[in-house]
DNA sequence: ATGGTAGCCTTGCTA
């Protein structure tokens, strides 16, 4: 089963994109964030004429996130625990196959100093929490997303530069750590030791031409999930496209 | 020193 994530940076705005590198790639589950808009608007018929079941979850203008799955879609819910005045839609879960799978949008939490980045801090001590549990049922389980964290500086293209980042501070990487160390990996380090591969290159300033970017997309497996790994690759060729998203696809295989 | 891009709607805010 193939696993992708993807911010899409609006689907209305991509869906081109998106549904010609759905018939390209064929992957079984696709996760995506920054979908921009409300379920009620979600262009739910050209996916589903590719073979895709949708859940999602959204709201006007910012966060949204979305599962698609060409097996059936199972056991839906919405809203990350532990905020019940939490308005931002950026969670979803539902089982596809007996994989539990999580499509995410962590807050940026930038500029550091506003209160964006406790919010940040605090939505992770969440993230944490639900990861305890979802570990707790035994199950392969699959957090994906946009995690707005470059774990490391090899994941930066210029550490020094985005040292006071919201994306590169040391809190936010201690929680990323914490996580992993609950006993869950980084699918595409297993496969991937290279510094410098990156999710994301912004639209400014010849980034993308440049290979200046981040790697703040992950999928993140529980034990279950991480003993099926097969591989786990980041396509750039969507980056590439006209009126691409600023964010790639990341990938992974599960036996 | 500045501005540079993209998407949405709140023509400013978020990223």
């Amino acid at each position: 089963m193939i696993v992708a994530s993807w911010n899409v940076n609006s689907i209305k705005a991509r869906l081109g994109n998106v549904l010609s590198w759905l018939e390209e790639v064929r992957p079984d589950v696709v996760c995506l964030q920054e979908t921009k808009c409300l379920e009620s608007d979600f262009p739910g018929l050209e996916l589903k004429s590719l073979g895709y079941e949708l859940a999602c979850v959204g709201q006007r203008a910012y966060n949204g996130v979305a599962i698609l799955s060409r097996p059936k879609l199972e056991d839906v819910t919405t809203g990350l625990p532990g905020d019940p005045g939490d308005e931002q839609a950026r969670w979803i879960e539902a089982t596809v196959e007996g994989v539990r799978i999580v499509s995410l949008y962590l807050p940026n939490g930038n500029p550091v100093g506003s209160d964006k980045f406790p919010y940040k801090l605090a939505w992770m001590d969440r993230l944490i929490a639900r990861a305890k549990a979802l570990l707790a049922l035994e199950r392969p389980v699959v957090l994906a997303g946009d995690y707005n964290v470059c774990p490391t500086d090899d994941d930066v293209y210029d550490p020094i530069g985005f040292r006071h980042d919201a994306l590169c501070q040391p809190e936010s990487r201690a929680k990323f750590r914490t996580l992993l160390n609950l006993g869950w990996t980084d699918a595409y380090r297993i496969f991937d030791p290279e510094p410098h591969k990156y999710t994301f290159w912004d639209y400014q300033q010849g980034r993308w031409p440049r290979d200046e970017g981040l790697r703040i997309d992950h999928l993140v497996c529980s034990p279950h999930a991480a003993d099926r790994l097969l591989r786990a690759w980041i396509d750039k060729s969507p980056r590439g496209k006209e009126r691409a998203s600023d964010h790639t696809p990341i990938l992974c295989e599960l036996a």
